[in-house]
DNA sequence: TTCAAGCCTGCACAACTGTGCAGGTATCCA
DNA sequence: TGGATACCTGCACAGTTGTGCAGGCTTGAA
């Protein structure tokens, strides 16, 4: 296997088939970045207590959200516009007030992952 | 179930139960903040290359990675630099070449979540 | 001892991102 | 119609973070 693109080609390697394992678990660098940015919007302590509220307590409003994690409701508001461009989360209007659900199936399973690993401590 | 804390419960809420099953769905701050601070650790598309072709190819020198994800090596002692102060990954000296692997179960499972979901296209 | 390979670190710059404020829109009720 | 609730947006500021450069340390070979 010669995965070492020609760019690279000349570079001098310490383990050569580790470089090639190496080069196939990366994969598409496309791919990578997909990851990459999931993991960006879980990054932060804020937007991961929304999503996990939104996980599992189902469709929920933008007001309730902010009384159940503490934060001010603009920046939930705010939160929410990313996850919203992000394709992740969608609200459904109901009067005046909007419940959101998390629609993205990769974002859920991490935070499934994420929630079980919360729980673990629990069962014990 | 009365899991608003007192400093809140002068707010009015949209739908009362929802607000309870969101806080319990997001448990101790500190839980949730290891999770993001883990997650941060993979938002960057070139720390999560690393440690995908760390966690798949086994230890792995340090300039052996910067071939692999054509990186510059001093990006990539950074990156590492940044993983081992967090404690993902550890390195073992052999001679003048440092091997690194991944020594979180935690991440590396996410990890193997990342990879499968990769490979899902591939096997199609 | 001298030199190169392999890796690490500190520093400074640029880019990104979260936060709060002020104000706007839409909906419902009196 | 007037006002209150629920939510959204633009803007500016501060803190964080990735990046490259220059240079230092350790190891192994000649």
């Amino acid at each position: 296997m010669h995965l070492v693109p020609a760019e690279r080609a000349d570079h001098r390697t310490i383990d050569g088939h580790r470089v090639c394992d190496a080069i196939a678990a990366i994969g598409e660098p496309g791919e990578v970045r997909a990851w990459a940015d999931r993991f960006a919007l879980l990054a932060e302590p804020g937007r991961l207590a929304l999503l996990l509220a939104l996980h599992q307590a189902g469709p929920i409003a933008v007001s309730d959200l902010a009384v159940a994690t503490g934060m001010k409701d603009t920046a939930v508001s705010q939160a929410l516009r990313l996850l919203r461009a992000a394709g992740v989360v969608e609200g459904a209007r109901d009067g005046r007030v909007v419940r959101y659900r998390v629609v993205d199936d990769a974002t859920a399973a991490l935070l499934t992952h994420c929630a079980t690993g919360e729980h673990r401590r629990a069962e014990a």
